[in-house]
Formats: C-alpha cells, sequence, structure tokens
DNA sequence: GGGCGGCCTTGATGTAGATCAAGGAGGGGG
DNA sequence: CCCCCTCCTTGATCTACATCAAGGCCGCCC
C-alpha cells in the first residue's frame, strides 16, 4: 500500500527524524536526557528503515553496525544454535532496543523478523559509544537498558524452567498487556502478532498447546480470545493463575 | 580452617589487590586494557572479601553498590518471582563478574551463593561508571561483558525450551568443560560443585532426572561419574548427544 | 569410631504436554 | 468472487519427565 520500493528492505528514506520530538522518547534510549544531550542524539540518529511485514532487519553472523530502535511496529527476534534449532527469543515494540546482544562479540546473534510494518530508527554503534563517553546520561542510560534485558531474559529463563503451560500463558499475556499500557493502547485489548506457533516458540510450548490453553482461559472467562484478537476480561483471575497459591 | 572471624561475611581485609598483577586479567573485567588502563584499575578496585562455603554476597532486592569480580572459587545466582519459586540462572567461577544484572533498576535481581569458598574483588560501580568514561577501553570491556551475558541467556533460553533432558545436560557438561578450560583446569576432569538439585533448578529438571541422565551418560561410557567427581571420556559422544543429526 | 543428615541412585507409577490427525476460518491474489 | 494457503482449533493417543518411594553412600560432628 505504501511504498513499493525494493523488493525487501524497502528504502532508506533520510526523513529528519528527531529523537527529541519523537513521542516515544521517554520509552526509549534517549529516557531522561537533558535537553541538551537529547539534542546531540538528534545528530546520531538520522536514518529512519521501514521494514515490510515479514521481512528481516539483520541476521545472527552479521556485524554489528548499528542498533536499531523500534519507532512503530512489531518484531521478534530468533536465536538458533548450530544444530538449526530455533527459538523466538523474544517479541519488541515500539521503544524498544535492537542489537544489544551483538556488542559482545561485533556480530549479531539472531536473526530479527518484522511481524507487521515496522519502522526503525538506526544509531550507529561507534557513534553511540562514543557519544555515550561524553554524556554520562547516556552512558547510564544505555546501561540500565542492557542490563534490563538481563534481566527479561531471568524472567523468561524462570518462566521455561519452572512454569506450566498455562502459567507461560497468563505471564505472557499480562506482560503484552502491559507493554502495551505503556506505550498508551489499551491494555485488555489488542491484536496479537505473533502466530500460535510463534508464541509457542517463545515460551517453550508446541502451537496445540497455546491453542488449547487459550481456549481454556476462553472458557473460565479470563479472556476472551477469537484468532489474532485478545480481550483480557479478568486481570485479577488471570494472575491467579500465575501464582495459584494466593 | 582458615580465617575464622565473623560468622558469615568473613573479613574485609585490604590485601592489596592489583588488577595488573592478577591471574586472571586477561578473563576478567581488565581484560585488553593497556598498562595505563590498567594501573588506574588498580585504583578502583581496593578491596577483597572472603565468603565461606553456603554463605550469600547479596541479595534480591539490595541496592546495587559495587559489581564482584570472583577470583577464586565458585558460585550460583538465584532468580526467584514474586510467589516464592526460585531458580539457578547461573553457576560463577573465576574471573566472572556478579551484578550486572542490578545496573538497570539499582537493585539486585537475584540472590548470589557461595557453593565453596570464594574469594571476591569489589568493584564500585559509580566509581566504574565513571572511569569507563575515561577509558574507552574499559567501557568498551564493560559492554562486552554485559553483551555476553545476554548471549549466553539466549543459550540458556534455547536449551530450557527446546531441548530434551540429556541434551540439556550434555550440553551443561560441556560448557563447564569449556570455562574449565579457559580457565587453565582440566576439561576432561573436575568435580561439581552444586547439587544434582541445582543442577536441575538450572537445567530446568528435577534432580532424579539430572541423576538419571548422569547415569545413563556413564552406562554408554560417555563419561564417568561417581558423586561429584566427573570425567569426561568421549567427547564427541557428548557432541553428538547435543545433535543427534549429525 | 559410630551415628546422623544431606545427597545421590534406582525403581514404579502418574501426568502434562507432545504428537498425530482431521477439519474450519479468514484473507490475499488471481 | 472464488480459491487456495496459512493459521487455528479440537480430539485421540503417546511419551518424556515428574512424582512417589525406598534404600545406599559419604562426610561431619559428637
Amino acid at each position: 500500500m505504501k511504498s513499493r520500493g525494493a523488493p525487501h528492505l524497502i528504502d532508506v528514506n533520510n526523513l529528519r527524524v528527531a529523537c527529541s520530538s519523537c513521542s516515544l522518547r521517554e520509552l526509549c534510549l534517549p529516557a531522561g536526557l537533558d535537553p541538551d544531550a537529547m539534542e546531540r542524539m538528534d545528530h546520531l540518529v538520522t536514518h529512519r528503515r521501514r521494514l515490510r511485514r515479514g521481512t528481516g532487519l539483520y541476521r545472527a553472523g552479521e556485524p554489528l553496525a548499528a542498533l536499531f530502535a523500534i519507532r512503530s511496529g512489531f518484531m521478534k527476534s530468533c536465536v538458533l544454535n548450530e544444530d538449526g534449532r530455533e527459538q523466538v527469543a523474544g517479541f519488541h515494540m515500539a521503544g524498544d532496543l535492537l542489537g544489544i546482544d551483538a556488542i559482545g562479540g561485533g556480530n549479531h546473534t539472531c536473526d530479527t523478523v518484522a511481524l507487521e510494518d515496522t519502522e526503525v530508527c538506526e544509531i550507529p554503534f561507534t557513534s553511540l559509544e562514543q557519544l555515550s563517553r561524553e554524556l554520562p546520561s547516556l552512558q547510564h542510560q544505555l546501561h540500565r537498558i542492557m542490563s534490563r534485558e538481563i534481566v527479561r531474559d531471568y524472567g523468561v529463563m524462570l518462566l521455561l524452567g519452572s512454569m506450566s503451560a498455562e502459567e507461560r500463558l497468563a505471564a505472557f499475556l499480562l506482560n503484552l498487556s502491559q507493554r502495551f499500557a505503556a506505550r498508551g493502547y489499551s491494555p485488555s485489548e489488542f491484536r496479537l502478532r505473533m502466530t500460535r506457533e510463534e508464541i509457542g516458540s517463545y515460551l517453550g510450548l508446541k502451537l496445540e498447546t497455546v491453542s488449547r490453553a487459550l481456549s481454556s482461559f476462553h472458557e473460565r472467562e479470563l479472556i476472551k480470545v477469537r484468532q489474532k484478537h485478545v480481550r483480557i476480561l479478568d486481570f485479577p483471575g488471570l494472575k491467579t493463575v500465575l501464582d495459584p497459591k494466593r
């Protein structure tokens, strides 16, 4: 519908991007920067990129050139090990920063794919490191983001290591809800951008199990689900699924 | 046997610590620093702490004051969620850096416990952030370490999300082996510092399953295991467990 | 040196979720 | 507008691992 350019990485239109005037600035990398620092960021982030649904942003193994902040849209990242096993490592939405796993080795360690038409801001990594040396608040913010990713990963490990299928699903829905809310969308009603299989991959379950758990929540009137559309009817109830003893 | 001081956090003896002369310097935070930078590090890291087996270093919720680098010994870290579920998030040995998950929120997010008598170097976090602004190589190294932790977590997620019990065990043993090797110990023979239950917790398995998998490897002569002592007899064989199709 | 407690092993049985299988809904393209 | 393809749902069965249970080993403390 929109631009019709190259087959997959659609156009690099140098739309002037300004963090300082971006509605996501308090969710994104520049969160908490003072006006001066914000302006320096504006000079760093000069390119946006549009991705059509289904196209990739980078693949595992590619050298790290830039981090990417999602401006709009929805993406997934997938890790895969030597023997070709693949797993969704995370779902990402507006304000999330992609590519930080590549800082260590200099190469990306996962594939990222847009699950709907998505726009990302490109943040050249070398310049970012440089600038963050001059701006303590930026440095701190970068550390916060990396560290928060580690904490998130611990949560996923807990989920994968010790929760039942329904608990995982409940945690997943509540997490999505909360993230939508933080972005000003309804916490109780949203469209799943990913398939049951992708949810299953993320949660360490098969797609049939995901489907059954959703149906079960539906029957118990905790949620209303029809295809990709979800409405959460009973937040306390969903939380109880997560924590049966209380 | 050694010092007999306070009941749990034994002594803060200001043993002069010098990264520049530490045998772990190439595995630890100062890896790759030039002599000048190394000297600055020396001034940053002035305290060591000894932990007796079974004692904790910090607990989830405590404010972050310092990162800790393990000088000798062996530790575990545990995440726990609201409802009291607990899971081992990682095992740590000499050269590993603890506490980076706390940078985001300013508070620790897991408990850490020494699994044998352990010595750690204390790295005041504020000063570290400060110094890393002046030393690009240190900044970069800190980023590398955080990023590497994210990559490791992805590996654990893959393991928990899509591998069978025996695959998990094989991956676990090979990983330990490799880390011992990197520290100059035998890759093929070592003592497990943790119980079957802790291994199980880390791998999302019950202790009986861990025990059975180890016994099975033993019967197949992939390893020799007797209580905590493990000898790997057949590396290619163990790798085959991980990747059945090759 | 003996006994106690924590840790480990092994067997029998139970079960959550995987797998196999058969349709149904929705939506994009011809 | 219809067809096809992808995604989803639901049922029947199978299985890997959990759970329950009973002992054995080892190291520590008295």
